[in-house]
DNA sequence: ATCAATATTATTGTACACGATTATTTTGCT
DNA sequence: AGCAAAATAATCGTGTACAATAATATTGAT
């Protein structure tokens, strides 16, 4: 007597495509600045809180180094950062943004604005998806650092 | 005059997170059965369906063969299922589910469901933020397949 | 001051994701 | 029948993710 499991039932299935849905998306809003999504959010991030350390940005977007070492020399290769030991202490690499990262700013700014605002959600109900899977993130934070009973 | 753009305001972030905890979680939920997320719903999509192409596989994950050639191959190699030339359409792969995984089944069932009813999430939420994530995701392709103007 | 514990980044290996291309087979048109 | 167009998988290249490990630097307790 086992209930048996519908994709087209599960959250996480619908979050997944979702997910998928909005690197599509993106990928084609960044395509003039040949960025990818992962990359356009560590900008937002730096342009955010300035200069940090590699860890520093991790804790922003929850990813460690094994993803955003790689990740950090295709933005340096391509002009939007720079990447240097600290002084101050040797184990931290400073990462911060060049003259053309922060004068393209206003444009990516713009550019990925009006496409978002392309997408016809209310902002209503914008708020009420991002509250509730906010939620949902949390509660998966609880579950899995807990013993699951 | 630009608007700034704040990472923790945007959806997207959520929606990113969100599916990244939910990839933790089924990785420890699958641990047992050492499957991966991606491999979880392929199983699912074939004990649901039955044998079916790749193609059709991959219609029911939007998923392509860059992708799904691969990780059937894992699956494949670790005695979940078969795969083999059609007879009838010689470009066809049939997927077959191996008396493993249908024996499996309702363990594999079992086991996820327990995990899944740790998360302490009402049924009315689970609806409400599901149905919200498949509309924005609805809006999306939407917004993708047209022109952004 | 010494040295074990800790912190930070980089590296390695495995597994997706997907666009683009290739190889093979089937279909449809004449 | 003959052949261009379409369909299906596989392959290749690039870019994440992340666990595990390694390498180096800093800190803290004695």
């Amino acid at each position: 007597m086992v209930k048996p499991i519908h994709l087209d039932e599960q959250l996480c299935f619908s979050i997944y495509k979702a997910q998928k849905q909005f690197n599509h998306f993106y990928a084609q809003a960044l395509a003039p600045f040949k960025l990818t999504y992962p990359q356009y959010i560590t900008l937002l991030s730096l342009y955010e809180h300035g200069t940090m350390s590699v860890k520093e940005v991790g804790q922003t977007l929850a990813l460690d180094s094994g993803t955003l070492t790689p990740l950090m020399k295709r933005l340096e290769k391509d002009g939007w950062i720079t990447r240097k030991r600290s002084a101050v202490d040797e184990r931290r690499v400073d990462v911060s943004l060049t003259a053309k990262a922060l004068s393209l700013r206003d444009e990516i700014y713009e550019h990925v604005g009006s496409c978002v605002s392309a997408i016809d959600l209310s902002h209503d109900e914008f708020e009420a998806v991002k509250t509730g899977v906010d939620n949902v993130d949390a509660k998966l934070t609880a579950a899995i650092t807990q013993p699951t009973r």
